[in-house]
DNA sequence: TATAGAGCAGTAATCACTTAA
DNA sequence: ATTAAGTGATTACTGCTCTAT
């Protein structure tokens, strides 16, 4: 197998690492290009004194922890499009509600909606082909895969979400 | 590639990467516990023929792995609740659409919601703390189609995302 | 208060595989 | 068909923070 034993001890001053200049040019020659024609790679890399294969690893990598990086950034975003639509949701519901009482206090008869809490009153609601059959108004699912997966439905559409509220990661912080 | 500083050799003699039954060993001991005790550390290390050292190191880019792949689970998770409730979302603005109309009809008269191009009318709605956001009701389809990214640039047009606007996914993609 | 140790994020580098010229 | 370049998965290391001794 591996190595027994990896002496890679770092040999006084490893030569890991590039200098913060070296990398200050390679996150500048990222940001207008990430990926890099063999042209410019081979100019970078005469540039910062490096080896043209060392510059293309630092893209490839680049580019992975970029992905990275931006994932976490698409979910933070869709989390608080997901609170905010929520609250939207809300709302919205609210506001029908209001107009169901209005309703009732015109037409004068006690509605099966009293206690509510289901939408879908019986009034002419023309367009009832919902997707997905609303079933009670509140909550959603989110069961999420695995067993630490929560998100809790309730806990967390209220508020805007600061990225790390409910943490299904709890486990690893 | 020509590299010039690779000493060449290949075929089967890798000799950096663990054996598939280490692998296969550390992966159920991950399953059990995504952390491990310096009690089972070792224990694992010398069952295995590896170093304490390595394992350790195998164990936190493990869960760095599953943090990521897990990350990409939620976010297509939370994808879908969020296309389940937008649909739920613009369900319920039929509904209120239509019980608006209702209320026309019956009061004779509409005029303050004439120009309500969506949600929030006057009508005495209490809560109107709108998070922020509440632009244009419309478009968040979105049709998720299947694993990769994609899920057409909803987080584009909808909440207030800002940064990296809309068009570094054609790299990737 | 110091200090040894564990976890983690960020990096560098390698390898096997896939893709495009 | 070769072959160079890209990609995903890995192994390992460095530096920093936090924690318990």
């Amino acid at each position: 197998m591996a190595d027994p034993i990896t002496p890679r001890k770092s040999r006084s001053s490893d030569k890991r690492r590039f200098s913060d200049e070296q990398i200050r040019r390679l996150e500048a020659a990222f940001a207008s290009e990430s990926k890099l024609e063999p042209r410019r790679k081979a100019e970078v890399a005469r540039e910062l004194g490096l080896q043209p294969r060392q510059v293309a690893i630092w893209f490839q990598n680049k580019r992975a922890r970029w992905k990275s990086k931006h994932l976490e950034k698409e979910y933070a975003a869709l989390a608080a499009s997901y609170g905010a639509l929520s609250d939207r949701f809300e709302s919205l519901k609210r506001e029908k509600q209001s107009l169901v009482d209005q309703l009732k206090k015109l037409k004068g008869e006690g509605g099966s909606d009293g206690e509510s809490e289901s939408g879908k009153n019986e009034f002419e609601v023309k367009n009832n082909e919902g997707v997905g059959v609303v079933e009670e108004e509140e909550e959603m699912m989110m069961r999420m895969v695995d067993t630490t997966s929560d998100w809790g439905g309730l806990d967390c559409d209220d508020v805007v979400m600061d990225q790390s509220s409910c943490q299904w990661w709890g486990f690893w912080s």
